[in-house]
DNA sequence: ATTAATGTTCAGAA
DNA sequence: TTTCTGAACATTAA
């Protein structure tokens, strides 16, 4: 599930292990089918074990521990994984566990994911902007601004809702927090790139800013299915203050007009007829 | 039994 | 070249 503000939320919670010394590195054993670590397990062993967690970063959705060297282990939660530093939601789905040293009390990280289509990778200095790259993710969204959005997606055809889903383009959005962004920018989701006007893509960029950190604040959104979790297994909270996500036929918290649901590149968007008009 | 879910990626077709 | 569609990945819950 995790967006930026999940995954930013993540990155928070393991920062307490900065300084601690990687004990080992265990596979946990799951009933269903294991997730996807590269490179095998007994060469990951070799590559982490006894080394120094230098730093906790973020790049897009994902969470980078940054390794003496700068070497890293990279975690990639897609839909449903978490990181967690002591209480897991269940033993069931425990994928992989971080054994600790030098941190007193925190004494493991635990990678948690029920669906199991998230990754860890150990990813060699070396091979890290290859893999993560300006070439293969874009500007943060964090750090985004107008121009720099509408340099990159003024000139792109597709509806403003998909174009903010690709990461290539701007790194961090999802299906969720791209609805809430264009809710508050007041940007119809259908609408066009090209035809975005420059106060129109000033007003997304400001939006992103204000949403996400907004989102952070909050620590993130728990939906529905109350999958997603802090490092600390608690719930984030930014789900009650949701403008448009998953609120069809409710009425907009600015106009009171009922929220419509559409479907684009496969995935439903939520927007408000009444503030996001077509032009 | 069917469907949808906060994500990514690939193949193939417009 | 760009964009779109469908399917796949694995699992649960409505």
């Amino acid at each position: 599930m995790p967006e930026l503000p999940e995954v930013e939320t993540m990155r928070r919670g393991v920062e307490p292990a900065v300084g601690a010394r990687i004990e080992r590195f265990e596979r946990l054993p799951c009933p269903r089918k294991p997730i996807a670590i590269t490179p095998t397990l007994p060469a990951f062993r070799r590559r982490v074990e006894g080394r120094r967690i230098a730093a906790a970063e973020r790049i897009g959705k994902r969470v980078v521990l940054r390794l003496d060297g700068a070497d890293a282990i990279v975690f990639e939660p897609r839909m449903t994984g978490l990181l967690l530093l002591d209480e897991p939601p269940d033993r069931l789905y425990c994928r992989v566990r971080l054994a600790l040293s030098g941190r007193g009390r925190l004494q493991q990280i635990l990678y948690w994911d029920r669906r199991g289509l998230g990754n860890v990778h150990f990813v060699a200095a070396a091979e890290f902007n290859q893999r993560y790259g300006a070439d293969v993710l874009g500007p943060d969204a964090l750090t985004m601004t107008a121009s720099l959005l509408c340099e990159r997606l003024g000139a792109s055809r597709r509806a403003i809702k998909v174009a903010l889903l690709d990461q290539k383009a701007v790194a961090g959005i999802g299906n969720l927090y791209a609805a809430e962004i264009l809710h508050v920018a007041g940007v119809h989701p259908e609408r066009e790139c090209t035809k975005l006007t420059t106060a129109q893509w000033r007003a997304i960029a400001d939006a992103t800013a204000e949403v996400l950190a907004e989102a952070i604040r909050y620590e993130g959104s728990t939906l529905g299915d109350g999958t997603y979790r802090n490092a600390l297994n608690k719930q984030g909270a930014y789900q009650n203050a949701h403008r448009v996500y998953d609120k069809t036929g409710q009425p907009c918290p600015r106009c009171g007009r009922a929220i419509e649901r559409i479907v684009q590149a496969q995935r439903a968007t939520f927007f408000c007829p009444g503030c996001q008009r077509r032009r």
